[in-house]
DNA sequence: CATTTAAGAGATGAATTACTCTCTTGTCAG
DNA sequence: CTGACAAGAGAGTAATTCATCTCTTAAATG
């Protein structure tokens, strides 16, 4: 009977406390945006005051350049494994298209507030938003498929590559709203399968084969 | 010697006022974003008063959608007609870099702020600041591509179709910049002409002929 | 147990800004 | 020439909100 007495904690602290603040500003700019995101509102949402805010950032921009972060680190776009190029594809970009419909919308509607700011650059600001990662991540799924034989990396121009990437990221933005699987088939068996095919290993002139 | 007396005109009135203040509106957009455009910063750039907008436009939010709307239909993007599919898609889409570079980068910066203030959906506020069109001007391009026989248009997916469009407002979406013609050349010769060849006429499985 | 740190709560200052209202005067229609 | 309309100019209001500061108290540290 006298076990521990569960410290029934009343008070979040540290990296505990800060993931709660930083969910809270998320929420908000999901819900809100950022031109209504106030400090108060993200506090309240927290449920704790805006001095708490401040003491770990130093303004709005600085707040939510940091939510954004933490939404984008802890909602990665998973990299599948599936066997064959095509259903890499098609995991990634769906995985794409769900992990990053509200990220695109957010970061779209916060960019130039946030540029004014922080005094970035667009170009600075877009790497710091976006990780500025873009194809690198990827790459692993193309360069399986080379190592199966499926394609031949060597001889694929690096904008096929990039172009269904390109693509849901281009209807992340213009629907703010997620990719649908039926898009998602289009781009990958009616664009880049054609595509890397045609410089698919002995398919310089394939079908003068037969 | 007695020539009407030029009236010099010390009061804009009518359209040419309305343009006036469109314009300034659309410069300080460009030049300071949706956020930190006051209505008075505006009407200072226009040499007036802010009664002459409040006469014109309800708010802030109607006056910017105003001066965007005003903005895209005064710098269209032409359409082209060289003869090739090819010159023509290079040089549409060099148009639409060049005439869309601030206009994206102005509509992206004021998207989501522009939603809060008029009570939109994500799709009406798109097509609002869009026009709708999308695919619709273009399409005499391919049409007259067809009809010269250099493609079978029923034979192409919408998908390929829209392609080089989607790929260059995701690239004026992503860099807030213009697209360099390299990228331009790369979209028409790499990814383009390859996949609407692939549904040429007598081309289904073209390279068996030699 | 004593000490330090920071969380919770909120008052307050200062600046910005959307929007209204007023008043004078130039411009157009009849 | 006259009257209606709106442009030009700006004062003023009301609300919002970023940011600072104070004070009490819970929780971690040794």
């Amino acid at each position: 009977m006298s076990t521990t007495p569960e410290p029934v904690r009343q008070r979040r602290r540290g990296p505990e406390l800060e993931a709660a603040l930083l969910e809270a500003a998320w929420d908000e700019l999901v819900e809100v945006g950022f031109a209504k995101l106030t400090m108060e509102s993200v506090a309240a949402r927290a449920s704790t005051g805006i001095a708490v805010l401040y003491r770990r950032w130093a303004n709005k921009a600085e707040l939510v350049l940091a939510a954004i972060d933490h939404y984008r680190s802890t909602h990665p776009v998973e990299l599948p494994d599936t066997g064959t190029l095509r259903g890499d594809l098609l995991a990634v970009l769906t995985g794409m298209g769900e992990a990053r419909a509200d990220f695109f919308a957010v970061a779209a509607g916060a960019f130039s507030e946030l540029r004014a700011g922080t005094g970035l650059t667009p170009t600075q600001m877009r790497d710091r938003v976006m990780g500025e990662q873009r194809l690198a991540r990827v790459r692993s799924i193309y360069q399986r498929a080379h190592d199966r034989g499926e394609i031949d990396l060597h001889r694929i121009p690096a904008a096929v590559l990039a172009l269904p990437f390109d693509l849901v990221r281009h209807d992340l933005l213009m629907d703010l709203g997620p990719v649908s699987p039926a898009r998602i088939r289009s781009i990958v068996d009616e664009l880049v399968l054609p595509l890397v095919r045609a410089g698919a290993p002995g398919a310089d002139r394939a079908d003068a084969r037969g």
